[in-house]
DNA sequence: CTGAAAGCGCTTACAG
DNA sequence: CTGAAAGCGCTTACAG
């Protein structure tokens, strides 16, 4: 079977008996067509099998429906779910990700904007790698292409950003273990780092303080944010000569893994030790036992992200909006 | 900050003091022109803050650097890895994923592969969505438009295609159960459905034969491929007056959740009954306890697709290669 | 080795 | 309400 050249507005125009600009009008709706010439154009457009050709529509226009969406690390169902609500308003929208993976490297990062540039995006949404410098972020402001940012919020820069507060999550998860009457609570994360984990920890530390429990540079387990780190935290807390009763993890996927190291050996959170996780990821919900944990809906998130993209597309100059969601507590029983 | 229009190559050519063609060419490293005019070029166009402009290049040249990649379930790890996988070589190729996902919904793989066409994709990598009417396949055929399918075969299309070898994958699977002693194995999954859920099945049941086992159709639980599918298995199972000793798992996502269940009625996996899934994602290494499954190495997966298409790329006639990977049993604590 | 010219498929003022 | 014309930024024969 040949493969035929694909049919353009020019042959719809000759089909259909009119001008280019009639069937370009008529493809778009305009008003300005009258409805049975319109309603012709349409029949010899599905009839010759027509399909829009964007690339040729961008270049005219200069605004495509391309967004990039650039996320850092695929391996954390947290991305996933806000990947998926991104992408949930940008299809409904009319609109199409032109996604990438960064797995937090800087490098991979700057090639991936300079594509998405290339290719026109008409924004960007962005979940910065760790350690994305300042000046990284400048740049897409210079390119003239509008970005929001997600999760991670880089420096003072007045953008467009979705977000969720990491000092007050991680305040009432702390405050909710000494609530239930545990005195001496352990934190996994990361002591430095991205502002990220500088706000959660406060958040623990400002709950230690209002209670007036005592700061132990010991029970502030200092590990990366991953499974492994989780594996890792649980090991160092049991060892400890004076034991935590409970443990407030930096993100789920790191409780998760704290819970499982616990089974392994033989103790069961919730019962011999609680644990408390962040983010609320759907597999917290079935682990076993189920993971209590700050919720800050990741998918809603990622839709809100997009809106706020959407919007700023047709009002250039409104100045930024920050959405910071508050985590909301979601007791089940591993705390 | 007054945004400018983005220098072209006639910018270029003017700053450079030659042709417009003489500077697309040198921007594309053509040996038809000479090194110090080239040097010149490259040195204008970077001056001036050239950007390429791929719409328009892709307009003249029909052929795009997007290809679309489209999803079907990124709530599960195993299509994240995969994803990964096709994203690595994609990009280290110069390519980049117009992305989608269809969440098992044929209407939306629909209107993303037309969206992906409208784009001017160069090819298609798609793991089609339960469903998936043949002609919706024969339909990018028609399109011109390169695609392999991964993980789901549709029909007997002569497509490139890169999937796992489901029946050879559990008979190996339940041969392990039986060589470690059990005679009384269950199956979690689906009964029917698509080809990966019957081949799956298949290897089960021609497991049992081959022991000449009793194939008992009430230890074959027929559940949705789901997190809580894994849960209700091991519900059913259990509560059976004849209580299998093992079970096999269509998946690991299945397997995992059928571990939690096992825990919170506090049995062992590995110790009280046996549980063996199938596709090694991340998780699986870290359960508890760690999982026993099939590794059919979803990542690498997506590696070889996203090469099988770059090269089909290069040879449109070539006959279609089916890349099937045979699964290997990890034998972890599980079973 | 380099330049002038045509044209990819569309949109958008501008006339009428 | 519809058409003729210009032009978006590039690539690719074709001359020279």
């Amino acid at each position: 079977m040949k493969k035929m050249r694909n049919p353009t507005i020019t042959d719809i125009a000759e089909f259909a008996g009119v001008s280019k600009s009639t069937v370009s009008l008529a493809l778009q709706s305009s008003d300005l067509i009258r409805p049975e010439t319109a309603e012709r154009v349409l029949d010899a457009a599905k009839e010759l099998g027509y399909v829009y050709n964007r690339a040729a529509a961008a270049l005219r226009k200069v605004r495509s429906n391309l967004i990039g969406v650039i996320v850092n690390d695929l391996t954390n169902p947290f991305f996933v779910e806000l990947l998926i609500g991104v992408e949930n308003v940008l299809l409904e929208s009319g609109y199409i990700a032109l996604m990438a993976h960064t797995a937090e490297d800087v490098t991979v990062q700057n090639r991936v904007l300079a594509s998405v540039r290339e290719h026109g995006a008409a924004g960007i949404i962005l979940c910065p790698a760790f350690d994305t410098p300042r000046d990284a972020v400048e740049q897409i402001r210079a390119w003239g292409i509008p970005a929001v940012l997600v999760v991670r919020q880089i420096g003072e820069l007045d953008y467009d950003f979705v977000g969720s507060d990491g000092a007050v999550g991680m305040y009432k998860a702390t405050a909710h273990l000494i609530a239930t009457g545990h005195r001496k609570i352990a934190y996994i994360g990361r002591k430095a780092g991205g502002l990220v984990s500088v706000q959660r920890l406060e958040g623990y530390t400002a709950a230690i303080h209002e209670a007036a429990l005592p700061l132990r540079e010991d029970w502030i387990v200092d590990v990366p944010i991953s499974p492994e780190g989780g594996q890792m935290g649980v090991s160092t807390i049991l060892q400890l000569e004076d034991r935590p009763t409970a443990i407030v993890c930096y993100n789920d996927r790191v409780a998760i893994a704290a819970l499982n190291e616990l089974s392994r050996r033989g103790l069961l959170a919730g019962k011999d030790i609680a644990v408390v996780g962040f983010d609320d990821i759907g597999d917290a919900a079935h682990s076993h036992p189920p993971l209590t944990t700050m919720a800050v809906d990741p998918r809603q998130q990622g839709e809100l992200a997009s809106r706020l993209l959407l919007r700023r597309l047709n009002r250039r100059g409104a100045p930024p909006t920050k959405h910071v969601i508050e985590p909301k507590l979601v007791v089940r029983q591993s705390g």
